[in-house]
DNA sequence: ACCTGAACACCGTTCAAGT
DNA sequence: ACCTGAACACCGTTCAAGT
């Protein structure tokens, strides 16, 4: 192959779905998101652009498929436990890592839903350890939440404060920064769960 | 004035950059960020685009300057409070109300360190009453950014779910979620300072 | 079936020119 | 001093055309 000219040919041009939103993840990872335009990434490989539009329906199509593979690296640890506090610390651990992989890429989760299938399973199995605790389906939603949130805000922070110069805390103290958020919001789900939901004179059997 | 043609007209054009700014962060509050550019600002203000470079060096300058407009809007409740729980907890408080405010400006915080003076002053207020309820400075530090963090994401969930038909839980227990890690953050925060910072065997004076 | 060329309606930004 | 017109190098996207 690359017979013709020994100019460019950069791939045999086998184009498919997966290989157009991978190349457009290792450009925004290399070049950051504004760097990212139909052209370039045609460019990239080996191709016009309006040749993407076979594989991908817009650039926002795109985008949406940058989201979900940056999800669906998710591995969190502990992956044989079931006590829920481990596989949900575990779950968050993991997505700060994931996160931090692909800073550039952060915008896009103030952008789109969270709804990659993999992601998706994962937190089925935290859930699933919750119920088996006897957490009930608002309080595990309300706790998964929670972490979310919080886990998604501490890697736009680190994200940005990476690049800066003056608060360059060296990395150990911004994960340990993490890990104290992190088991505070645990305990407090834990402390939720052992105490009564609001403040009810007499709550009947278990619940409130 | 409007004497010539009974078109347009929609401003005596005196334009500077508080004018330009304010028009700009309407925009994206009606229409969102992709819809701001500089011909269709321009349109707005009833000028060319190339006007607007009088007043703002950039795009990037300018949201920049959306995004500190946005946090030059806190105006934390308990203003007049000493206990740093409550400081802080109004700072979150206030914080997520503004962002929820302007929830197409949100990307930008993925984007831009916080660096409002106003912003900053408020923060300053919070962090004296920390270190005046003997705090030490890493752990105000921390526990700014702890909160920081969790309040962020928190908007950023909680602005992506508002356009969400399925999860539309209402406000009300959104503000619950917020408050309950909230709660739980401040708690953490609490305990930390109570007990000593690490196993450290005989700590001296008064933290055991 | 898959890729392309040309075209359209937009961008941000510069610069010399107008008033 | 402040605004503008024309221009440049880019965008995303459509569509008819090539192979």
């Amino acid at each position: 192959m690359a017979t013709k000219r020994g100019e460019n040919v950069p791939a045999p041009a086998g184009l498919s779905r997966e290989r157009v939103c991978g190349e457009a993840l290792a450009l925004v990872d290399a070049e950051g998101l504004e760097a990212l335009s139909m052209r370039r990434l045609g460019a990239r490989l080996g191709v016009e652009a309006m040749s993407l539009y076979r594989h991908v329906r817009n650039k926002a199509d795109l985008l949406d498929a940058l989201h979900a593979a940056v999800l669906g690296d998710l591995k969190p640890e502990g992956g044989d436990a079931r006590d829920w506090r481990e596989l949900l610390g575990g779950l968050a651990r993991a997505l700060r890592t994931t996160l931090l992989q692909h800073p550039h890429v952060l915008p896009l989760f103030t952008t789109r839903p969270v709804r990659a299938p993999e992601a998706v399973a994962t937190v089925t199995r935290v859930q699933d350890a919750m119920a088996h605790a006897g957490f009930r389906p608002a309080e595990i939603e309300q706790a998964i939440y929670v972490v979310g949130m919080f886990t998604i805000g501490h890697a736009i922070f680190d994200a940005q404060g990476a690049h800066r110069a003056a608060e360059r805390a060296d990395d150990r103290r911004r994960a340990a920064t993490f890990r104290f958020g992190l088991e505070a919001l645990l305990d407090g789900i834990a402390r939720a769960h052992r105490r009564p939901r609001r403040q009810s004179p007499i709550p009947r059997s278990h619940s409130s």
